[in-house]
DNA sequence: TTAGCTTACGAAAATGATTTCGTAATTGAC
DNA sequence: GTCAATTACGAAATCATTTTCGTAAGCTAA
């Protein structure tokens, strides 16, 4: 039960290849009669065109590459959904790849994407990305290219990003708010932006509001797959060296939620002994217990955001248009449950 | 800066289309300075065969396609990971899609896949698969099929789950040894088979132990995006119809953390009140308080286990050998947390 | 010298669909 | 009856690669 072609559809109703393919497309310089034939046939034998030679003629594959560091992940899940959701609408298909945090990988899976001709590309960097050779030779090949949440500032291609600063600034700005006094921090990896970001908008609320910036006070994270684990060491190591801390903001849930399980470990209470802000609303932060203060990271938004921004990178790219690149910042705001509500 | 071919590199060097593509390939019939030739020139125009062309003539995509109810999800992106890292070890990439638990949406996408040639398919069922001739079709067109975890008993096709009903009898039994004397199953979806099976073995386990099967102590939940929600509405329903159950099994992680969370607001206590199971351990069972007694359902080897058979599949057909169709059964177990551990 | 062999290459078919171009047959107008 | 227009179809090129089958040229052995 070998699929159709037209070559076999033309052969029994003896007819060209030509006047099959033209019946089947209703073009006008074909005989009704023929026409009626040839849908009757295609239909009876399951006849679905050939992608592999309709791509080869059109060169596109109606398909485009993703790569994120981490499937399993709450808001980089999030962020796939949104893609999909929307690829479907405008008739694309998706491959995932994961680079597992490894510029190696990335760089890999590149190529691999560029040899299957994807129509473009969707990438959140890998934590391990320091050079971005890799990048800019995508760029270079003129394929559309479009970085989201950890993205490289230098690379010329559109990005989709929240301002991690503000938010984070958001964040520690209201910690000072319910009265925190000396604040930590457990930021993220030395190298992707938005862990720098983060950093450099807690530090500037800190400064905003007349208060020292200890660099002992930062911990750091990989947020790998041992975040949770990341949490509670790093939480431990806090109460060891600082006695008085009352307020952490921490890069990301899941370490939140590592770090309040160490203090519940540990009977310190949160929020009033150490109040906890996270970063990216995970589902799971809602209902820990206590629940925990967050940023909202809208990931199905920015996944479909993305890929609007790619297909119209891709679009324009046929029609021989220059390709206008696009920054777009989206919205976050900070959501307040019980880790920062103090009981008095 | 288009993609060189190889009509490319065999004008500038005055050879034929053949020549060349013998010399990348290392046949013996090519000269030895011919083949230096070659090989420098595609370094330099940073040649990558045209994979649509290679597809099409040797009519393999060396893509799978994969269709999942849902993409967030603890469970099922832990089942995609394994999927997609054993697919790359093959060589293969993955198309990912979401069904959204539609039958509709599903068949659709099914049809898109063999329309994009992929080498062979992974599925888990949409809830609302009641009728199974779109997967018929597939196994008739001898396209490789496995299915995992959501399955049709049958479907011809090879498939990967675990003993639903043995788990779920464990699960009950162990509520049963704990001393519960009264036990609500939140089952799921009325067509899925695992949740069938869930069901069956919670019944069995309390007609093994001679205890009533009470079918007004059986609550459904649709499993879709408002599990937690459903957990609640359940939990608070349950609590009016029956004063004195003393245990639930419930058929989803989050279903039971929404059952759990709804408890904690009407102020009764877990376990002492009522002892809860869960079932998949999401990690954030782990995590919440009380921590979710739960079965282990191992997406990840899950995942990696239906790509190696779809993987044997692809391979002997492609050496016209009859394919060997199999039932993979997973071992799950118990883990026992809080939510089961009676202070006494 | 010629039959037989190796070496090194190219022509061409094949994969399946699309589209341009050409052509035969029919129709209509004058 | 002739020219022009319309209708309906097919041949062939195209996309990029792979592979089979030739076929020259050069060599050796009888």
């Amino acid at each position: 039960m070998k699929p159709a072609t037209l070559k076999e559809i033309a052969q029994k109703l003896n007819i060209s290849v030509s006047t099959a393919s033209k019946a089947l497309k209703d073009y006008p310089d074909v005989s009704k009669k023929t026409k009626a034939l040839v849908h009757e046939l295609a239909k009876t034998l399951n006849y679905k065109p050939n992608s592999l030679a309709v791509n080869l003629r059109n060169k596109e594959t109606k398909t485009i590459g993703l790569i994120v560091p981490e499937v399993v992940h709450h808001f980089f899940s999030s962020v796939i959904k949104g893609i999909i959701s929307q690829a479907e609408k405008k008739g694309y298909l998706v491959i995932i790849l994961q680079s597992n945090e490894s510029y190696k990988l990335e760089k890999k899976q590149l190529n691999l994407l560029m040899q299957q001709r994807v129509d473009g590309i969707l990438i959140s960097l890998a934590n391990g990305t320091a050079d971005f050779m890799h990048l800019n030779e995508i760029v270079a090949q003129d394929k559309p290219l479009v970085m989201f949440d950890k993205i490289a500032k230098l690379v010329r291609c559109s990005k989709v990003i929240i301002d991690d600063r503000k938010a984070a600034y958001d964040a520690t700005q209201h910690l000072i708010d319910i009265g925190c006094k000396k604040i930590a921090h457990f930021r993220g990896a030395l190298l992707p932006q938005n862990s720098i970001d983060r950093f450099l908008g807690y530090k500037k609320a800190l400064l905003d509001n007349q208060m020292d910036y200890d660099p002992s006070l930062v911990y750091i994270c990989e947020c790998g797959d041992k975040s949770f684990e990341e949490g509670k060491t790093n939480a431990l190591q806090l109460l060891e060296d600082h006695t008085d801390v009352d307020g952490i903001f921490i890069n990301t849930d899941l370490v939140a939620i590592g770090a309040l399980t160490a203090f519940q470990e540990k009977g310190i209470q949160v929020p009033n002994d150490i109040a906890v802000v996270g970063f990216s609303n995970w589902f799971m932060s809602s209902v820990i217990s206590p629940s925990l203060t967050t940023i909202n990271q809208p990931g199905f938004l920015m996944g479909k955001t993305a890929f609007k921004q790619l297909y119209k990178e891709i679009k324009s790219k046929k029609k021989n248009k220059p390709i206008a690149l696009k920054e777009i910042i989206l919205q976050t705001d900070l959501i307040q449950r019980a880790s920062t509500t103090l009981s008095s």
